[in-house]
DNA sequence: ATTCTAATAGTTGTCATACAACTATTATAG
DNA sequence: CTATAATAGTTGTATGACAACTATTAGAAT
């Protein structure tokens, strides 16, 4: 599979003179670039692109008229991010994912339920029998699907956790994007509307315990047509 | 500030045109490069450096023969990664990152004590005894430091999941590149020394439960020096 | 008519070269 | 000794050319 291109390559051998071989260190300047394309054996053009691979992903850092330089650590350390697209090329597993779930919007839902403002428990309500609706007119259309991530994300975002309402989207829409196919929507739908009733009425009460469990039901119900098995927790 | 070069500006003004004036639609393909470069002013050269940036976003996607396309939907969504650094930028506050990390650790654990092979509990026992020894001899020191790293890492990793193992790390990074500083090692240090004999005790007994409260346990009295107040779960 | 093949148009990939623009150092003038 | 100018080193941008790949189309063979 010879498919990338040579820029493409050459970002790669890049990272991995840096990464593994260690050839240039944290905050060390790389030759120029005429010199390293050459000792490359491939034009500056190419050279330059590879660059930008790098540098967008902050592994390097290039400062006009002073050279190009290996991001130091601390700063490599953030640019690690947890990339989804990586994790669907490495095959990460759907137990993989459905796993990190069900361990944290549980409890992102318990914390909501302290932390909501009454507007925001009545939006979540309100957004939750949005949901009940589309769940009558169509169990299986879009609309459905996009009411159900509006509830969902409401509540998470109601946690008032910046960092979670920004990681929770992307956990979920990867789950959806990657198994959206052998969903078996139908089944699932008289499980949700019992357990959005559920849901509802424990935030209603403000019983976070109560909202935990139903919340990690409601995932039970959501995934057990996949014949993902899970341990207790 | 005049102080980013062409071709990021470019990268930033396509990145407007698509996500923001959505002139080019998810799936859509972009004018070729000679026109697109014509018609933004710049060179081809300096169009591609700006392509290759975007694309490595995922946010294009170049095909060679075909053209250069706005990523689907879906493989947008899988683009949206979870950048660290995206996050200290957003002041993400401590309280938040260590939220996220008292959710997932303590489950990770839990799970690492039941999946873990005898092979991995022994070199988690170990790493732990290192450990020990490190904080024995000087708790304030980097050896410390990287030591209770393996340690939690080991851990982490027994649990077998790919997305924790990808993601835990850089969560923890984050947070102790962040604030590393204000970290009162010396008062920690007693604790943490009896909260890995209870960790380790567990392990060894294989007790889910007993784990998963020793961690969280750990996890406080690591945090309990930064004022930080957190809610029962 | 159908299928295979070859030509072709459209596109990205790579190269070589030149010069502009910025940064840091060094040499020079005052 | 200081301020300024020259200079060397480096990245930034532009241009033009051609290679390599993809999809379509035209044409030939069946």
């Amino acid at each position: 599979m010879q498919t990338e291109n040579l820029s493409q390559r050459t970002a790669e051998t890049l990272r991995a003179q840096i990464l593994e071989e260690k050839k240039y260190r944290p905050g060390e300047k790389l030759p120029n670039e005429n010199e390293l394309a050459e000792s490359l054996g491939i034009s500056r053009t190419t050279l330059r692109e590879a660059i930008r691979t790098l540098a967008s992903e902050g592994l390097l850092e290039v400062r006009r008229g002073r050279g190009t330089f290996v991001a130091g650590e601390l700063d490599r350390v953030a640019a690690e991010s947890v990339n989804m697209q990586e994790l669907v090329r490495m095959q990460v597993t759907l137990r993989d994912l459905y796993e990190a779930r069900m361990i944290f919007e549980p409890q992102a839902a318990a914390l909501a339920c302290k932390r909501a403002t009454d507007e925001e428990i009545e939006r979540i309500l309100a957004l939750g029998a949005e949901c009940q609706r589309q769940l009558q007119i169509d169990p299986r259309g879009k609309n459905r699907i996009a009411s159900e991530s509006a509830f969902h994300g409401a509540i998470i975002k109601a946690a008032h956790n910046d960092f979670l309402s920004q990681f929770m989207p992307t956990l979920t829409q990867t789950i959806e994007q990657t198994f959206a196919l052998n969903y078996n929507l139908d089944v699932i739908a008289e499980d949700a509307y019992k357990d959005h009733i559920l849901i509802m009425d424990f935030l209603k009460k403000r019983d976070a315990r109560g909202v935990k469990s139903a919340v990690t039901v409601h995932l039970h119900h959501a995934v057990q047509h996949e014949q993902i098995s899970f341990e207790e927790l």
